[in-house]
DNA sequence: ACCTGAACACCGTTCAAGT
DNA sequence: ACCTGAACACCGTTCAAGT
């Protein structure tokens, strides 16, 4: 069905490094970044553990293909936008990249990737800071600004990161009757809003915050 | 030589929760997370594996618990400061404990803690906010930024997040060369800034920002 | 060039047995 | 109540052998 009249798919069973971690990325979309081994993948894949090494150099370069695989999905900003809406498309691609896979999310937000994948969404947060007058050295302050908001942001979200809530609403019945029970005054009179998480309401929060500091670093 | 007065010892070396959770941290800070196993940690307590078992409900309420030791070394903040003074230390005594183990620290940056142990440093920062005037709500909502900041830029700094840079000055030699030949052209004109990353000043920048936007919340 | 399978040195955890 | 050791079902990776 897919390529029957383009390029012929040679070997569509053949093992590549690019089926290897399309499969991989599968497996921790439904069992978990836990569940990942070499040998289990290699059982999906129908094929001997070892062959995998042919393809990608051990664990950790498969854990740093699949985050690289995420990393570009996320899709460039629309050229005739102005700095704010360049850097808010961004994030809000970044944020969207991650929640397609959230299990597979960890990978990008905590690893230190090195590769040239990771390069090009820095490039397109920078050049339109530098396009706005920005210097360079401020440019990649405000950069780190934003990426560290959106890391922690994402990692609360993708359920990896201390919130004290979630979005199920009957566990946050559960939940606030543990907060008010805490014995802590401050807690207990927050509970109710400590107990859930609009967690599109706190990116959008935080983003403007960022977004309008950075906005009067580029006036002064 | 400790105690030797006070409350006798009874069996410093017997097999306790404690004695398990300080040695875990121990082998964390010498050897990492990834080297952490039930059997290691047996060894080095000289004791059955399964010992551990008695007084750990198994290798991730380990890990739980090793963060829960990070958390408590986080110092209260003095009582006679005001709102911004007091997220300040707060927010430096966090940092300061997750620095005091880096390898250790993405347990508490990427693991979801449901204990009181984290609920504490919670009521911390609730109750000056709520003691400013901030309805619940709000007071709710600024914790979780300022915490989304934090836990993005201590990632970074503890070396698991993404970068594009260290500290040490000969790495970023090495580095400044790569960026500049990548062949993107606002990564190639911010490159000496890429390639070095001042964590303090980050640090002071980004949270100065919060800071600044919290108290603006408060006047409104 | 790619694949295979045996082998090595590990894992976390269950369970039955000891004291 | 706590500790032990054997056992089970796994790991990632090296290496020599195949095609």
């Amino acid at each position: 069905m897919t390529g029957r009249r383009g390029r012929p798919p040679k070997d569509a069973d053949a093992l590549s490094r690019d089926r290897i971690l399309r499969e991989a990325l599968a497996l921790v979309d439904e069992e978990g970044l836990a569940a990942v081994s070499m040998r289990k993948l290699a059982r999906r894949l129908g094929v001997d553990p070892m062959s995998l090494y042919n393809h990608v150099d051990g664990k950790d370069a498969l854990l740093d293909g699949i985050a690289e695989v995420l990393l570009a999905a996320i899709p460039a900003p629309p050229a005739e936008a102005d700095l704010r809406e360049t850097m808010s498309a961004l994030a809000h691609g970044f944020r969207a990249a991650m929640l397609g896979h959230p299990r597979a999310a960890p990978l990008v937000l905590t690893r230190q990737l090195a590769s040239m994948t990771a390069l090009t969404p820095v490039e397109t947060v920078l050049a339109p800071l530098l396009a706005a007058g920005f210097p360079p050295d401020r440019a990649v302050h405000g950069l780190r600004a934003v990426l560290a908001f959106l890391i922690g942001t994402l990692m609360r979200e993708v359920e990896a990161a201390p919130t004290f809530s979630g979005t199920d609403p009957d566990g946050a019945r559960r939940r606030l009757a543990e907060l008010e029970a805490s014995g802590l005054p401050a807690v207990s009179a927050a509970a109710p809003f400590l107990a859930v998480c609009d967690h599109e309401a706190e990116f959008e929060f935080g983003l403007r915050i960022l977004l309008d500091a950075l906005g009067a670093m580029a006036v002064r």
